[in-house]
Order: structure tokens, then sequence, then C-alpha cells
DNA sequence: TTGAAAGCGCTAACAG
DNA sequence: CTGTTAGCGCTTTCAA
């Protein structure tokens, strides 16, 4: 007697009166059974309200049909704009995606990863918050690919998707400086974070370029909220020789400069890193970095997928482009 | 030989030289293991590099350790901030999470619940776009628990995690007519949503209880985009009887009011259902009905465990509050 | 074209 | 405390 209700191959078998591997095909789609036997079959099926097990069709078979998604934190709108990219690139190539937010711990990360992989994932993506993925290199090594998103993990064989960072930040900041503004104010979280490496080396290059140098003074690090962006902002407004303008360097850090910003009516020229909802509708003119968050959930998705058809070829690491946009002046 | 590379228990048992219950044993941390034996097969297992394949144990087990969460929209930033509290409940409860987007496509929706079910989850979490869900009714009989999150489901039984929709509506509009509008436009989507209906009918509350009625003529139906929105506002305020005041049944209908009442410097009062980033910036003041999206997810969440846990009682349905908030305001 | 047997990797049930 | 046996529901292999 089965222990659960549902019903199995082998009571479809019975009840149509044929073996179970004639379900097996029937149900998979074979091709070269009778049709009349696809008949009795699915009459059975239709009766008996059949649905295969597909874990069980896994551990036989050894198709993986899922793929394990680890963002950094999954309550910042990046990272659920690129999971619903994932997402939508997975349903359409009939994979299920399983999604768990690491947030920023390397501990939970590695054993999110690992669970996954012992979920028999068939590929992982991941925004990295552990300094080394060693971790993963058993798995991948036993073909599970791995794409890391956003940010480079290291200690593995893996392709990386990656915004370019350092352009994007540059672009913005010589805007800025062609613009007129020599005291521009960078807001940075903290410069363990890749990205925030990058962006200020981009803030370096327009400088750089620009024959100028960057003042430390008007530069600040470790700004984790919004509200930590305010009130440096505040700070900064209220210094001895105030910036004229200010870069953000991620969207949190922009809309917590303009918190200061706005309800003072400062006069800052304002930029940041990342387009945001309603940037459009923003009183200030605002110059941001922008690009498209779907095309590297896709890419890093449709990247993992080629990676599992083809494990042979070497890692790569792709760029996604940003591009600088006008917003906000309304009124 | 083994197919794949990957070490199994009885290459762990074999290596270790005890059974492969032992090691069974010692993987699961059962109690009742002499710790010499303990020892040997850790040592072993991290030797081989012995990860145990969950998929195989729920299948002999029958426990499953995955929940569903079908969203009817992945790319709005409602239903992703769901996703991140489901996601995050779940972690906690030591569950995965498979995620998908119907794109209020039924026909889809049905699709991916089933594919959920056949990969063995434990429960669903559906934000429903089909109008008849006793597809599901054979699962939910076989012991899958079904949560219907946002909107009411039909034809299974079911919780549901719901917000006070007519309510929010009604006291958004309730404000307005109290500051003296008697002209109050209504943007909505179309009629045949769930929560359309249900804040359209909490502001004809509104107006019945301040003894007036509603003009016909202000109330838009089948706005689906930020675009649409804007366009019909632009219409309304260029008709010979415009509106004082505007209410907004979703986010994505009052931001395009905004954009078209903003930049004209219309003199129109602004209320809209639900809250979005960068309210608090904007230049005018607006009125928002506002609530607790993550409690919405985990309290969805955590009622699907809860049920799984105790199939047995009748289905609940649960009102997330609602309260009015003042936005807006800056400069 | 159909079927019988074996077994994917694990846990349950029962001995010892 | 440890081991043996069976079998979860399916696909694979091979024979008819």
């Amino acid at each position: 007697m089965r222990k659960t209700g549902r019903p199995t191959m082998i009571d479809v078998a019975a009840d149509a009166g044929v073996s179970l591997k004639t379900v097996s095909r029937v149900v998979n789609g074979e091709s070269g059974v009778d049709p009349a036997m696809i008949e009795r079959v699915r009459a059975s099926v239709a009766r008996l309200g059949y649905h295969r097990n597909s874990l069980a069709a896994s551990l036989r078979s050894g198709n993986r049909d899922t793929i394990g998604f680890i963002a950094a934190d999954l309550s910042n709108t990046f990272y659920m704009a690129v999971a619903a990219a994932v997402s939508q690139v997975a349903t359409r190539e009939r994979m299920h995606v399983v999604m768990a937010s690491s947030e920023e711990d390397a501990d939970l990360e590695r054993t999110l990863a690992l669970d996954m992989c012992q979920r028999q994932v068939g590929g992982l993506i991941v925004v990295p918050t552990a300094a080394d993925h060693s971790y993963l290199a058993r798995e991948v090594e036993l073909g599970t690919p791995v794409v890391f998103l956003d940010r480079p993990g290291s200690g593995i064989p893996a392709d990386a998707i990656l915004l370019d960072n350092r352009g994007g930040a540059r672009d913005a900041v010589a805007e800025l400086l062609a613009a007129g503004h020599r005291r521009i104010a960078v807001l940075l979280d903290a410069p363990s974070i890749y990205t925030m490496a990058e962006r200020r080396e981009g803030v370096r290059d327009a400088f750089a370029a620009a024959g100028r140098a960057l003042d430390p003074a008007l530069v600040v690090e470790g700004l984790h909220t919004p509200a930590d962006a305010r009130d440096a902002m505040e700070r900064l407004l209220d210094s001895a020789d105030p910036p004229t303008a200010v870069f953000g360097t991620n969207n949190r850090l922009t809309i917590g400069a303009l918190e200061t910003i706005l309800p003072r009516g400062a006069d800052v020229a304002i930029a940041g890193f990342d387009d945001f909802e309603l940037s459009r509708l923003l009183p200030r003119r605002i110059r941001l970095v922008d690009y498209d968050v779907a095309d590297l959930g896709a890419r890093a998705t449709e990247t993992l997928l080629a990676r599992g058809a083809d494990p042979a070829t070497g890692s790569h690491t792709q760029l996604v482009p940003t591009r600088l946009v006008d917003r906000g002046g309304v009124r």
C-alpha cells in the first residue's frame, strides 16, 4: 500500500493494464507507442489524477531542472529586479529557480549555496559576499556551474557578469567636472565592497583625465543607509568649504543626499550611480548612471545554462554597459 | 560504478568501514552513535567531500522542504518585496523557496503551480490570476496546502492574506472629502482585478458616508501603465469641469498622475493606494495608503507552514491593515 | 512496439 | 549501539 495518497506510475499501469514502462513512455511523450495504448494510458492518468513525481525522475535520470539564485540582499530593489529577470529566463527555458538572500553574510551565503547543491541544482547564480569561494570548488568540479553576478568571485573557475562600474562613475563625474564643478563630494559605502572600490576608481579616472585632484575631505566612506548619506550630506553642506556637487555611488546614498539637499534648497549639482523609481519626477535636474538590470539577470541565466551544456571552455567576465541619463527637473 | 562523480553514502560507508545506516545516522545527526564511529564517518565524509543528496532523502522520507511562490508579476516592486519577505521567513525556517511569475496569465499560473506540485513542494503561495483554482483541488486534498496572497482564490479550501483594500481606499478618499474636495477623480486598472473592485467600493463607501455622489465622468477604468494614467490625467485636467483632487488606486497609476500634475503645476490634491520609493521627496503633499508589505509575505509564509503542520482546521482569511500616511511637500 | 528487471541515493523498519 | 533489508517513484537497460 502507498503511504501518500498520490497515485504512482504503477497505479496508472495497473489501471490501464499496461506495463510501467509504457506509462513512462506516454507520460514523457516518447515516440514509438501504439496510439491505442497512448489513449488507454491517458485515460487512466486522467481518471486517477496522476501527476509525475519529478523528484523521483531527477534522481534516476540525473537531470537537473532547477537553478539556484543567491542574492546579497533581496530587500534591495536592485537585486529584486535581477531576481525577476532570472526567473523570467528560467521559466522560458522550463527551469525552476530557488532563491535566497545571503543578507551580505558570508557564512549564510555558504550555507545557502551548499544547501542548494545538496538539492541538486543544475547551476548557481551568486552575488558573492564571501571573500573566497573555494568551498564551491568541489561542486564546480563535479559539474555544477557557478556564475557570479554584480561582483566577481574568487577561488573557483566561474563566469561573471558585472556592470561597468568604473566607466559609469567616470562618465558621471566627468560631466560634473565639465559643468565647471571642482568641489565634488563622493558618498560611498564600505570600500571593501567591490562595486564601491570600482566606482571610486572611476571617480579618480575622471579627475585624472581633467587634470584635477579630488579633495579627500569630500570623500565620505562607510555609508550604509540613506540616513547615513543624509547625515553626511548635512555635515558637508555645513562645513567651511562645502561642495558644489555630489556623486552618490549607489541609489540609497543618492536618495539620502537628496533628503538633505531638497528640503534645504541647497545649490548643489547631483549625480548618482543607479537609476531609481520616480527619478524623473524630482524637482531638480539629476544625472544618473543607468543600465539594464534585466539584462544583467538574463545574461547571467543564459550564461549559466550555456555553461551547463558546455562546461569545457574557459570562464569569461561580461561587462554590462552603463549610460548617463538626465532625470528630474520637473517644476 | 557511479555515473556522476559524486560520492554517495555507500562510498562513505566503504571508506569508513561501517554500514550505510551508520553513515546515515551520523550525517543526519541522530543520537545514539558511538563517538569513535562518528569520528570515523566524519573523517571519511571530509576526505571524500561527501554531501548528502537531499532529493533522494526527500523521495524516501516524504519530507518536503521547499515552498513555491507564484507572483502575478515579479517585475512589480510590490510583489518583489513580498517575495523577499517570503524568502526571508522560509530561510529562517530552513525551507527553500522556488519562485516564478505568472505574468497575470491564468494558463501560465496553472502550468507553474502544477509544475511545482510535481516538484513535490510542501506548499504553495499564490497571487491568483486564474478565476478558478479547482485544478489544485487534488493537490490540496493530498496534503499540499495553498495560501492565496493579495487576492482571494476560489474553488479550493485555502487560506488567504489580503490587504484591507476597501478600508484603505475609503480612508484616503474620506480625507480628500473632509478637505473640501467634491470633484475627485479616481484612476483604476481593470475592474476585473479583485483589488481594483475592492478599492472602488472603498471610494463609494467614503462618498456615501459623506452623503455625496461620485461623478462617474471622473472615474477612469482600464488603466494598466503609468503612461495610461498620465494620459488619462491630461484629459481630465483639460476637460470642461476638471477635478480638484485625484485618487490613484495603485502606485503605478498614482505615479502616472504625478507625471501630468507636477510638470503642469496643476492645482490638484493627490492621494493614492500604495506607498512608493521617494514619495517623501515629492515637491507636493500627497496622502498615501500604506501597509507593511513584508508583513504580508511573512504572514503568508507562516500561515502556510502552520497549515502544513496542521491541515485540519478550516481556512481563514487574514486582512492586513492599512494606514494613511502624509508624504511629500518637500520645497 | 512492449515489458521485466535493476537501481538512482537515501531512509524506514526491524533485527541483532 | 549497529547492521540488514526493503523500497520511495521513477528511468535505464536489455530482452522479447
